[in-house]
RNA sequence: GCGGACGUGGCGAAAUGGUAGACGCAAGGGACUUAAAAUCCCUCGGCCGAAAGGCUGUGCGGGUUCAAGUCCCGCCGUCCGCACCA
């Protein structure tokens, strides 16, 4: 074997055709091994693959080639998420199909993935836009709407007028579309919704059961999922003359407790109360068109002043007759949440307190701590708001008074069931999925509407309903709706023409299953039963925060409403997750304020040069690589540089995997120099020949063998640990003491063959143990070993226990905490040879001058801590 | 405002309540070389000391403990999520 110096290039693309022709990493649907399923969350085809990427896909990566080498049946697919609005951009801006856009980036990128030597059963690939799988998603989508999961109703959009669709939140900026900067407009529309909310109990309940999730994750979705138990009771209303209306205002309140500190009510802008008052009032009416213009502005106009308006009518209160209140439409009662209408307790809550200073209504402190005079409590213009119960009591609350918030709570709520005019009501924020968007670039919603039958299923055997390719962008809005051959169809009931639903599905759907299909991407069933049976859940599932609450939220629903419908026997599709960092980046600007891409940049200890103008630039921290500030670095530019393992060992080195990692130069060249330094040494290894003759082996060897075998089993023992448990950090780090180890092992001249065997099998272990990490130079030093087959078929190394103790420990002797020598003993030694010894060494006796000993605590095979004083 | 996470050398970071800083990067010194690259060796929290060794040190202030980066209480700071949810 020669020493060059090792060269990825072709080496790297030798080894993938190897694997791909063995089959190395096909997962079998049957096998007596235990089976795990790793995933990563598949990528939008955007056309390139960033770092991001290969920070993603190489921990995957890890976990499965070590699961495969500890004898699991490893699933690793990979597909494309590949419907949106992206392509849809790409086809008006640069004139191409959608189509044919997104199949040949899936092209490109596939081709970069593989660059990357990633083990992935690449038979299972596929994309959500290819139509026999969004074929089976219609199929599924009306099951689930005859298995009452589906609702279509008219809600409230904003509606971009200019663009001719409908935005989500995230994209409406300051009241305009993000695209097109048009002021946007509440409309309503007939949309399609799943009825998440139906399952929010279950899916609230289940994160419990999720243990191997991040408890960030858990406590995001809980909060989305936002439940509150209260109490839903109505008020009768009158007229400013008092007299009795038909009408009643229906409330929710957690705060049932205070209702004796009512002293308005506050209703929504779009409250049906509020309608009919603006029937016969222009302010009212005025009032409800400036909130509409805040509804879907910034958090800063949100957070406006409170304000309202009287409608002139008065909420009675339940419990004092002699006491009305004055009800108004305001600004900051949602309309869809709990009834869209509130009692307000100025005094024990803020919005309330702020309201009704501004508008001179009473503020009537009703908890107050045990101690207080009831009489002269003053609220300011903060709001009491008692954490800690334990210490309060009612006041100022006829029968209340005196009662624990508790107690008070569950009187009212009995008063009011008694007299039937409320009961207890959970409450959740969750609301139901609105799947419906006017885009052409989705799966079809695969309904039919018929003037005479309605909405109409299209039936299986017409399924998949494809997408049209003959359509164009020429003029805003939805292409399908303008294309009347695909929209019109017979009604599949009565046969009268009839049209096609035109919207298609949020594309939040396709990636929801995804997962389960890999199972079986081939069946003719969404999910071939059996095949998902056997795999889900997902064993590891691996991608950003970002998803933390909508992409696994809709997937945990998901799965229950295919089990519903039988596809699934499953109650959450990803037992482990796992959320990793971004690749973060400095940024540079040059002086007249302009970014500058990294590959441009000539970077110094302590500055940095623009390598086109000559010029000094500024040096911005380091954040996430984006295209805005162009501190983007190109995984192709890197693999072709460096290799892929260069790569994959930086992306795994020293930042734990749940942080964010900043990509420098200096650490993927000291990535590139470990790749050559393991080559080197290897090489030395196998070059050694072993002869057949045993010498005589004297003392150095012998210690040297066995502090290398200890160090090989060590490694052995920790890095697989260390795999398991995703720190793979450390994991990199017990790699380096182990290279370190085999160096110094290596550098003794005259090795017996005693120790070259021993240099040798240390050097097995160590490919071994990096190959998950760089597979490709893990199979050039394992066929430069003499390895039987590929390494990424070799079992995973044991270790031996044996070799990790040895028969002396060394004790740390402290006084009173403080270090102050170190002692061998031999392993078990007698606790009080051991403190009599201690007690003699020179630095404790030194140390212990004019002090006595007053106890001797001693940590078997570790400690003893001398207190003395 | 509510909820959560985090705070350790010049930097990325280690550390089942038991030797703080493993491992890596950067830096400095040296060897090899005509030279450079590559490689190898040494130093590397701060202060005192020739050394042995000592003092000090994990955001700040308290506490528990024989022993605290780690556990408890209270601050300060940074980051993230939710944000009028009644």
């Amino acid at each position: 074997m020669s020493t060059e110096r090792y060269n990825p290039r072709g080496v790297e693309a030798k080894w993938q055709k190897t694997w791909t022709d063995a089959g190395s990493f096909l997962a079998s649907n049957s096998s007596d091994k235990p089976k795990y399923y790793v995933l990563e969350m598949f990528p939008y085809p955007s056309g390139r693959i960033h770092m991001g990427h290969v920070r993603n896909y190489t921990m995957g990566d890890v976990i499965a080639r070590f699961r495969k080498a500890c004898g699991y049946n490893v699933l690793h697919p990979m597909g494309w998420d590949a419907f949106g609005m992206p392509a849809e951009n790409a086809a008006i801006e640069r004139k191409v199909h959608p189509k044919s856009w997104t199949y040949e980036n899936i092209a490109a990128m596939r081709d970069q993935l593989k660059s990357m030597g990633l083990a992935i059963d690449w038979t299972r690939e596929f994309a959500t836009c290819d139509p026999e799988y969004y074929g089976h998603e219609q199929r599924m989508f009306i099951e689930f709407h005859k298995a009452g999961l589906v609702e279509r109703k008219v809600s409230m959009v904003n509606w971009d007028p200019v663009d001719q669709t409908v935005l989500a939140n995230e994209q409406v900026i300051d009241g305009r579309g993000w695209r097109s900067g048009a002021e946007v407009e509440k409309r309503e529309l007939a949309q399609w919704f799943l009825k998440i909310s139906d399952m929010s109990e279950e899916l609230l309940s289940a994160l419990d059961t999720l243990t191997d999730w991040p408890e960030k994750v858990r406590l995001m979705q809980r909060n989305w999922i936002g439940k509150s138990e209260g109490l839903r009771f109505s008020f009768v209303l009158e007229d400013e003359a008092g007299n009795q209306l038909d009408d009643k205002l229906t409330v929710y309140t957690t705060r049932h407790d205070t209702i004796f500190g009512a002293s308005f009510c506050a209703i929504s802008a779009d409250h049906g109360l509020t309608q009919k008052a603006a029937q016969s009032s222009d302010a009212v009416k005025a009032f409800q068109k400036e909130c509409a213009a805040l509804g879907t502005s910034e958090e800063a106009i949100e957070r406006a002043e409170k304000k309202g308006i009287p409608l002139g009518i008065y909420a009675r209160h339940p419990f004092d007759a002699e006491r009305r209140l004055p009800v108004y439409a305001a600004n900051f009662v949602l309309i869809g949440y709990g009834e869209g209408a509130v009692f307000g307790c100025p005094a024990h809550d803020q919005r309330d307190l702020d309201f009704a200073r501004k508008y001179g209504l009473d503020v009537i402190p009703v908890v107050a701590p045990k101690d207080a005079d009831a009489a002269t409590l003053d609220v300011g213009s903060e709001a009491l708001l008692e954490k800690d119960t334990s210490t309060v009591h009612m006041v100022n609350s006829g029968f209340l008074d005196g009662m624990s918030v508790e107690d008070a709570k569950a009187e009212v709520a009995k008063r009011m069931a008694d007299a039937g005019i409320g009961e207890r009501k959970t409450n959740y924020r969750l609301r139901d999925w609105g799947v419906s968007r006017q885009r052409y670039w989705g799966c079809p919603i695969p309904f039919i509407h018929c003037d005479t039958c309605g909405v109409v299923d299209v039936p299986v055997a017409d399924l998949p309903v494809v997408l049209p390719e003959d359509i164009n962008f020429d003029k805003p809005g939805n292409p399908l709706e303008r294309h009347d051959e695909w929209k019109s169809v017979p009604c599949p009931k009565c046969g009268a023409p009839a049209q096609r639903e035109t919207d298609t599905f949020d594309t939040f759907i396709d990636s929801s299953w995804y997962f389960a299909r890999f199972c079986s991407p081939h069946s003719d069933q969404p999910v071939d039963t059996d095949a998902a049976s056997y795999w889900m859940p997902v064993d590891q599932y691996i991608g950003g925060i970002e998803h933390a609450i909508l992409h696994l939220l809709y997937s945990r629903f998901f799965v229950r409403a295919m089990r519903k419908c039988g596809h699934l026997d499953l109650d959450e599709p990803f037992k482990s997750l796992f959320t990793q960092g971004m690749v973060i980046h400095e940024t540079y600007r040059s002086q007249s304020g302009d970014w500058i891409v990294p590959a441009q940049i000539a970077r110094d200890v302590d500055k940095a040069t623009d390598t086109v103008s000559g010029e000094a630039v500024t040096i911005g921290p380091a954040e996430k690589m984006s295209k805005s500030k162009k501190n983007v670095i190109d995984p192709d530019d890197i693999i072709e540089q460096y290799g892929a393992d260069t790569a994959r060992w930086f992306m795994l080195s020293d930042t734990p995997p749940e942080r964010d990692i900043e990509w420098t130069e200096a650490g993927v060249v000291g990535a590139w120099r470990f790749v050559q330094r393991i080559w080197r040494l290897v090489g030395q290894v196998a070059d050694d020949n072993v002869s057949i003759v045993t010498e005589v082996l004297h003392k150095a060897d012998a210690d040297n063998i066995a502090e290398l075998r200890k160090s090989t089993h060590m490694a052995i023992a920790s890095v697989g640990d260390d795999i398991t448990n995703l720190r793979f950090n450390r994991a990199i780090a017990r790699v380096y003491e182990l290279v370190n180890a085999l160096a110094a092992s290596l550098s003794s001249d005259d090795a017996s063959d005693e120790l070259k065997m021993a240099q040798r099998e240390a050097a097995v272990s160590l490919v071994q143990l990096f190959a998950p990490m760089m597979p490709h130079l893990a199979e050039e030093c394992w066929r430069a070993l003499g390895g039987d087959g590929l390494v990424c078929d070799a079992p995973w190394p044991n270790h031996d226990e044996s070799l990790l103790v040895s028969d002396k420990v060394t004790f740390v002797v402290q006084i009173n905490g403080k270090k102050r020598a170190e002692l061998q003993f031999a392993k078990g030694a007698d606790r009080e040879m051991v403190e009599d010894t201690c007690l003699r060494h020179e630095n404790v006796v030194r140390s212990l001058d004019g002090l006595s000993v007053r106890k001797v605590i001693v940590v078997p095979d570790k400690l003893v801590n001398i207190v003395a004083g």
